[in-house]
Parts: C-alpha cells; structure tokens; sequence
DNA sequence: CGATCTTACGGGATTCGTAAACATA
DNA sequence: TATGTTTACGAATCCCGTAAGATCG
C-alpha cells in the first residue's frame, strides 16, 4: 500500500530515458531490480504506467498524466530535505538579534562582521533597541538572541553574563576637571549633564544607582542618541557619562575620558535567550561569536 | 543521503503528538523502531529536530520550520499517488470521444447512460463531429476514441468493427412509391430528393457508390441535419436516404421507410484509436460497453 | 537471432521488535 | 521512583544482483 519514494524515481527515469537499461544505469541499478521496482508501483497504483513490448517503452495514458506529478513531487521532496540541511550546516538561514544601542554600535558590528565571513549565506536582522525592548523581544519570540544587561526577574528567560560595562565621564578638551586623574559623582553634578532621554536603559541604571548614593544628576540637556550627546559634550554644553563600551567612539570624537568612583557604577552585560526554546544552529553559531569577540 | 517516506512521517508524528510513545501507536510501531527513525532522519540532515529530554519532546527552530514542509510533502505525496489510483480505478477521469452524428445522435446516448451508471465519476466530452474530423480528432490525439466509419487508408490507426449499416429511404406518408415494399437506386432518382450537404462522411459515401453505378442523385433541398432533412421530407418537399441506426428517429417523426436495393449501400461503422497509444482504462472500459451495446 | 524486458533465486543490508539500560521530574 | 527515551541484539523483511527465461522486431 505504501509507495517508496526510489518506486517513484525509477518511473520518472524510465519514462525521461524510455529504456529500462538506459535507466538503471543512471540509476546504478541493474536491469532486473528496476523492473521489479516499476512492476511493484504498477501493482500498488493498480494500473500499468507503461505499455512494454520488449522492443520499446511508451507510457500510458495515465503514465503520462502521473509523470510530471511525479517529478514535481521528487523535486519537491529534494528541495525541502536540502533546505533543512541548508539551515542545519549554515548554508542558509535568517537570524534575528536585538541588542541595546551600545552594543548594537559598538561591539556588534565586528562581531557580524566575524560571523559573515564564516557564514555568508544567514541573513541577519538586527534590531536596535533600548534594553527593555530587547528583552520584550526574546520574550515574544520575536528574535533568538538578545544583547542586553541583566534582567532583573525573568523566570521565563535565560542570561549568559559577556562581561561587566563601568561607566566614564567624558568631557570637552579644556575641561577643569581634566586635571584630576579620576572623578567622583558628586564632582560630576556640579557640573552642567548632558543625559540619555528615558526609557533608556543606561539612564534608569545611573539614576537609580546614584539616587541610593543619595545623589541627582539634573540633566542640562538631553538625547536618545549616545552621538549626539558626544556631539554636544564636544562643543562644550556640558559633560557626559557612557559606558565604557563607547569609549573608542568617545576618543575618536576628539573627547576626553575619566573613570569615575564612589560609587563605581557598572552594568553586566550578556545574552538574553528563552529558557524553554532551544536555539538554532545559527543563533548557537553567533551566540559563540559573540563570546569570541566579547572583551575580557 | 537518501532519505525514506517512513521517516519524514515519523518527525510529522512525533511532532503532531508531541510524545515518541504515542507516535509510535499511531504508526503502529515500537518505540525503540521510531526512536532510531527520527535518530537516522537527524543523522541524514545534519542536526536536531526534537529538543528531547526523556521528560518531554519539543521541536528545534529547524525542526518547526521543517514541520509545515514535512506535512505538505506527505500530503502532496499521498494525493498524488491516490490521483493516479483513481485514474486506474476509474473512480475518475476524463475521456474525450469523437463520433459522427449519425451515432452521436441515435445510438451513443445509451452507451453513456450505461458507462455513466457504472462510472459515474469519469468526465465524458463527445464531439459530434462528421466522419472525416473523427478520424482527424483520433489522429491528433485530442480524442481517445473515434466512432465513425472504416478510414479509407491509415496506418497509423486502428479500426474495431462495430456493425454495418445500410441505407433506407424515408417518405412522406402518402407518398407514391409507398406502394411497393422495397425501392431501387434508380427509382429514388426520378423523384425529387433531399440530401446531407458536403462534407457529411455519409452523403460522400452515397455518391461515390450511385456513381459508380452510373446513377447520379441531384438534391433538391440540403441540409446539414439530419433531423431537418426528416423534417423537410414529412412536410413532402422531397424524399431522403437515411442510414438505418437512424430510422427509428425517422419513425418517431412519423415518416415512412422502406428498404433499397440494387445496389445495397452500406457502410460499416467501428472504433477509431490510434494505432501506437494504449488506451486508458477509461477509453478500454467505454471501448467495451460500446461493443456490449453495439447492435447485432 | 539479437536486443530487451521479465522471472527465479541466493545474499546482503536495512528495519523491526523485545529486553535492558538510561535519564529526568 | 516512575515515566519515557535510548541502546543492544536477534530476527524478519525487503531489496538488490546474477543467471536463466521469454518475447518481439
């Protein structure tokens, strides 16, 4: 009753090469189990599919109309099975990311770069977002993989720590405060801030870390984009606090750096993934990537 | 590298019921059989389906995008195969026959009605065609079968005798060569009649026989239908030479007949196929409720 | 008579089932 | 500990290949 797929290769080889001895040659058979074979699907299908009279092969009528059924269901079946290998060797494949700003700009694009080398053919989306969302989009399923710091209760979700980000002040060359090696906190809010706009993700850290301190940054202005903060610590509008993550980009803006104490404010960052879910290959592939290239 | 139908039913299985144990019930195997089926599957692809740990099974990223597929693959497979078995069973199909109107008209409709009671499910298209376009339709394959009369020369089909059929006259009641039981050629002649126009296979085939006999018929109406022609001769514009498969319709419109001789004209009617093509089950089994049917 | 498909039979590989081992909740 | 999956091994089945047979041109 049931129909092995080689049943079905066989005709489609006889009825393209319109000889059985031509046909198990292509099909590395030899003559009599090809017969076999096709007098095995003639009986399962109940009908003859070819009319044979030793001397020439012709299809029947309703040999003729299974024919390309046939085909388009081998080539079918090949291209699905090949699909799947494509997806499980990395040949092929589409990954979705969310990562917060910082690292979204600062450390993902070597890692993407890293992986792209290796495996050219899965596309990526990265989705760059504040650290609230990137965890709302692990949890929806929206993306296997989420680069964010550490969630503060999410049964549901699993967090594999990458490394501890402290934060720096940065400062417009000619700074007075450039003078002292190091800086406190409290030094820092007698000057004019510059600060990420909620909901961000960096900002709720700071304020809530400095609020325990019993200390309040009072923003002089404010930005969703850590550049444009850069941009207007540069030209003097006051000063800045960024994760040390963004320091190259910090430095390459002409900016001055200084590690602040008292408290030293840090954040863990690693990858957010569903607990329950098990990753695919390329998502385990970039996970390691990004443990590769991971500072520290 | 190959891989088999059992397996990829065994992930759809496993994957619908998300238990090894209950997949193997539904496919009616152990659970060790299925265990390595699914395992073997894995192996031929390249990585995981099933997320399994002893306590609960659960589909990998590769095996959920696999799963739609898999199902389309099985069910395309199984219809397909399950077309070509009605085909053979005749529990459907479509079947193309071309007859020429004499048989289309008079004898064909029982012959239907007897393979439609028994096949209900085959799509019939007749094509009431005169004689030489149901040798031609046969001949280009848009017609399994042909019902018509002997081809004069073809080597490329196949003619099955059916029966003869011999001309009758038809009269108007009240007509003057009523009074005799049975006509001749010559007689017909001296009254006016009425007859098939060109290219109708039968008025062909009455002229070349008069005039080999040295008789000529010069029509004074002609028509294309025979029902017309009946129609003109009960209305007394002339009288018509009809094939006998057609007389019980020529009774019906209240017409006398009666038989010619010197010479009997007749024509033998039969089965046109096309001599290499095997018929299908459809054209076989309608082949032989024409024979069942045929007269004499 | 020659080319080609079909039948017959022995050997090998695959797959199955039973039993035992193994792994979590 | 109990449930459910995996490993081990003997057995049956299926499929293949060689050799002989049948058939049509």
């Amino acid at each position: 009753m049931n129909i092995p797929l080689n049943q079905v290769l066989a005709f489609t080889t006889v009825a393209k090469t319109g000889s059985f001895a031509e046909a198990a040659v292509q099909l590395h058979l030899s003559q009599p189990a090809l017969s076999i074979s096709i007098k095995n699907l003639e009986a399962a299908l109940g009908g003859k599919l070819f009319s044979r009279s030793t001397r020439s092969v012709a299809l029947t009528p309703e040999g003729k109309a299974f024919f390309p059924v046939a085909k388009r269901l081998l080539s079918d079946w090949d291209k699905s099975l090949q699909d799947v290998r494509n997806h499980f060797d990395l040949s092929k494949g589409k990954l979705d990311i969310a990562a917060m700003p910082t690292y979204a700009t600062n450390l993902l694009p070597d890692v993407l770069a890293k992986f792209h080398t290796q495996y050219p053919s899965i596309n990526i989306t990265v989705h760059d977002v504040i650290a609230e969302s990137v965890v709302d989009m692990v949890r929806e399923s929206r993306c296997e993989l989420g680069i964010t710091f550490k969630p503060d209760s999410a049964p549901d979700l699993n967090f594999k720590a990458l490394f501890k980000d402290r934060f720096f002040a940065i400062l417009p060359k000619e700074h007075p405060l450039l003078v002292k090696p190091r800086l406190t906190w409290k030094e820092l809010t007698t000057y004019p801030h510059i600060s990420l706009q909620y909901p961000a993700g960096t900002r709720t850290l700071i304020d809530r870390a400095l609020n325990d301190k019993g200390l309040t940054l009072r923003p002089a202005f404010e930005s969703h984009q850590l550049v444009s903060i850069g941009r207007m610590v540069s030209k003097g509008l006051g000063l800045s606090v960024v994760p040390n993550t963004s320091r190259a980009q910090m430095n390459e803006m002409g900016l001055e750096s200084r590690e602040i104490n008292s408290p030293v404010i840090t954040h863990e960052l690693g990858v957010v993934t569903r607990r329950q879910d098990t990753l695919s290959v390329a998502a385990q592939a970039m996970l390691e990537t990004i443990f590769d290239m991971s500072p520290k």
